[in-house]
This record gives C-alpha cells, structure tokens and sequence, in this order.
DNA sequence: TCTAAACTCTCTACTAAGGGGAAGGTAAAG
DNA sequence: CTTTACCTTCCCCTTAGTAGAGAGTTTAGA
C-alpha cells in the first residue's frame, strides 16, 4: 500500500507517516529501484495505534514503549496500566495549573473596567512582579 | 547592571534573558568594548513584565502586545482585556480538551486489571483505533 | 503512445522557547 | 599575579511535526 493510502488508513498525514520512518517507529519495505514506501497490513496496524495513542497524549517516546508493549506476546498489563496511571496523573498536574492560572487571570480581569481609560490592573499586576506562585 | 543580577531580579535564567536580547525584546546597553551587557532599572523592569506575563501562559508574540501596550501611554485597557480574555478562552478550551482526555484514560485504566496476565483493555482500545473523539 | 496530472522521493529550513556546552575574553578577589 | 567567577558568541539539541523545492514515478485519459 502506498504511503498517502496508508496515512488516511491511520488517520494521519503522509508527511507525519513519513516522519514516524524516518525516526525509525514505522518503516515499511522501501523499493530500492524507486524508493517508494510499501506498507503492509501490519504496517497500517502499528501506525493506527500511534495515532490513538498520540491522540490520547502520549508522547512519541512513550508510543514507542506501548508499541513495543503491543507487540509483545508476553506482556502484563500491570506495565501498561502503570504508564496509562502515570499519564493521567500529568494530566491532572497540568489540569490543576491551568486552572489556577485561569482563576488569577479572570480574577485580573474582573478588577479590569475594560474602557478607553489608560489605567489597567491587569498591566499593573504583570509589571509588579506580581508572580503566579 | 550585568546579565546575571538583571536574570535574578526578573526570575529569570540567563539564557533567557540573552535570549530576550537576540529577539529583539529587551535589548539593554551593550559595552562595545567588552561586549557585557548592562541592564537599566527600565531594563529590569520590562524583564519582570515578560516573566509575569510568561507565568500567565502568554506567548512571546503575545508578551510584544503587552509590553507595547504597557509601554504606551495613551492606551485603552479594553485592549488588554480583550487579550486577558482571549487567553482565558484558550486556557478553558485546553481545559475541556484535557478533562476529556483525563476522563478516557481513567475509563480504560479502570477496565485493565493491571496483572501480570497479556490481555489489556488500553492497547486493544488502542489498537482498535478507538479515537478519542 | 504520449502527455499531463497526481503522486512519490530526499533535502533543507522552520516552528516555540529556550537549554547545554565549548572556546575564549573579562572582572573581581585574594 | 593568579585563580575563580563571570561574560561573550557560536553551534547543536529539544517536540512533533509542517512547508516547500527540485526531481523522479505512476496512472489516467486522449
């Protein structure tokens, strides 16, 4: 299959596909003759799971240890549950952050008129170092 | 004041702020004969109000508008807050964005048993290409 | 069969916001 | 006077691709 029918397989653009081959996660049968990628069955298979993984905020390093996880006949799912726990838990880190920052900023905003005056306690707040903690 | 002193007033690590002078955002004295850099008290300033707005999750296109604002006299604060709340749409979005994707994984993770046996619910989501809408 | 469109290849440069480290010059303290 | 601490520029590295140039290949239609 050829490189832009393997890319709509998995949902990706053949720029990305290109890309996973080049970093050595996906690399199909490349005719020597033309050097047109061949991709197989299994190929688009690994390719899809990279782009649910990716899709679910996993890293490309973190792709390449649930790829090899996947395919891996022996593995226990206590590995990749683990790194799935692991994810969730940045999520709520990051989660937590931008709350707070969304909650200063509004909080900023509120004490702001928003009219053609020049006086401004959002501008006053950034420029008294004012710092996010 | 030199570059290390002007990076510590501002919270800020020297590559930044070097960094700040090769993009043109605060580009302070330099000593033509040595080279050093030599921050003015308005140097500072500006320094401490890029990173106050950096912790705001505002870009460097962003910080400009900010600073030039800040910088001018005349301005409206209906300016600025209309970027406060632009940035804080952006912040909800990523938001709702991360809470749902939070919210998968802790679904899949609670259907993965998580032993030592091969079969797990997370990598055959994966590998169905269950996207995450 | 010829041609033109559509596809593919590699290669380079670019993105955001700096970080790491080398090689070499300068300043301050003892 | 020497050592240490600091400063400079320069280049490469990071993430996860994207954009485009220039050249070769395949395919569909006339």
């Amino acid at each position: 299959m050829n490189i832009s029918k393997a890319a709509t397989q998995a949902g990706l653009t053949v720029k990305t596909v290109r890309y996973y081959d080049t970093i050595g996660m996906v690399c199909p049968y490349q005719n020597p003759q033309t050097g047109y990628r061949d991709y197989s069955e299994r190929d688009i298979a690994k390719l899809q799971f990279i782009g649910s993984a990716r899709r679910f905020n996993f890293s490309i390093k973190e792709c390449r240890e649930l790829l090899s996880l996947y395919e891996d006949e022996n593995r226990s799912s206590e590995t990749v549950k683990a790194l799935t726990m692991q994810k969730i838990s940045d999520i709520e880190d990051r989660l937590t952050e931008l709350t707070r920052l969304r909650d200063k900023l509004a909080h900023l905003a509120s004490a702001c008129h928003g009219d053609s005056r020049p006086d401004c306690p959002i501008l006053d707040a950034f420029s008294a170092n004012n710092l996010p903690s």
